[in-house]
DNA sequence: TCCGTCGGTAGACAAATGTATACACCCGAA
DNA sequence: TTCGGGTGTATACATTTGTCTACCGACGGA
């Protein structure tokens, strides 16, 4: 994926421009690709069998971009006290900039293509374990959230995070709102959990601590 | 939208029906839709300007299934003990029942026709008020909830609920995980909530409750 | 120097698509 | 009975699509 020849990279990129702005990734058609990306309808060939692989392809390219995005999260999250709020403002920042990636990701995440959506739900899937891990090493929840039910809230938010970000995107006016509301599902997740992990006396400790405030 | 030609129907169904196992709703062709359903492609002419509009009513029809269920929704909530559990376990019956106008629905949300996606955010957004003024009225939540966090929570479950339909329905070896995962969620937001919400008496007499248990 | 592979182009083909015009049938109103 | 609108069909046409075969320049290794 590393060395690309200027064409194939013209066409993956036209792919994911047409696929943001017009039509869903499964739809395009190899002429109206090649037009875009300025080559012969012919050219498609060289680098690809069917277009098929091209999605195929345009995945492992969009999967490119959005893990060294993952990397930099954690170092997010490592020095931040408040990390929800700060690893949402991140993430929607990120999506932003990578809208168009996002924005296929999220159409055929549940599009008609099965083999795109496998290659997407492992995506998400290795993310969220992630995402799992570095919350359970870094310590950021109580230690009382069993393993699984820290995994089940990571699936969830990114899985919100992601259809979330379209909003995000398309609604400059409203992004503000979206990041506060998404910090809320979150906290809401976790405190729900943990309510139901607590037992009285550890309850009475919050009253206590409630009550100092 | 209750009377319609035997060919018009024809057509809406034969949209429906490509558009779940095939394509998305915005990809069909005129013609591949007129042989679906065994039709002239001049037919089409007959029904609709162009294909955006059979887009719409194909929303339409797709609403007027869906809101008989959410009716039938109020009455199961109504008469039930545990109204998470046998609201999502109807939700999902339902959804399973109409997979077709689920998966489209799914498909168009955030699809690439902005007509269709407000359509189908307003449809949502109004069904997310009447589940928050089921909840109110039916005293399904503490009133210490604020009504704009049970609105926002009914916003966030419909989505979930909605995007988990397709694993649902495709998935039959998942559907009972699913749905306690399901169940898991919408009762760890409005527990989140509440946790919010209350003082340190009221943990105090929780912790009562739970010692007693 | 030669030769093979790679990336790109040119031209052609059958098939499919959207759309226009014109024709045929049914049925209710005048 | 006649007429007109609603519904469906037949034919036709330009355009677009995917794909095939053939040609061309560049360039790296022998």
């Amino acid at each position: 994926m590393s060395v690309m020849s200027a064409g194939k990279l013209k066409l993956i990129q036209a792919a994911l421009k047409l696929a943001t702005e017009s039509r869903s990734l499964t739809s395009l058609g190899l002429r109206e690709l090649a037009r875009e990306a300025g080559l012969n309808p012919n050219t498609f060939y060289r680098h690809f069998r069917n277009l098929d692989e091209l999605g195929l392809q345009v995945l492992g390219y969009i999967a490119d971009e959005l893990k060294t995005g993952v990397r930099e999260l954690r170092n997010v999250a490592d020095t931040s006290d408040q990390a929800v709020a700060s690893t949402v403002s991140f993430v929607y920042r990120y999506f932003l900039e990578n809208r168009a990636a996002t924005t296929v990701a999220v159409r055929e995440l549940y599009g008609p293509s099965p083999l795109l959506r496998r290659a997407l739900e492992n995506q998400l899937d290795a993310s969220a374990r992630e995402m799992a891990e570095d919350i359970l090493n870094l310590r950021l929840v109580s230690s009382r959230l069993p393993q699984a039910t820290v995994l089940e809230i990571s699936h969830m938010t990114i899985r919100y995070l992601l259809f979330r970000a379209m909003d995000y995107i398309e609604k400059p006016e409203q992004r503000l709102a979206i990041q506060q509301e998404s910090e809320r599902f979150i906290n809401r997740q976790f405190r729900g959990a943990l309510l139901d992990q607590l037992d009285a006396a550890e309850l009475e400790a919050l009253a206590a601590s409630i009550e100092h405030r």
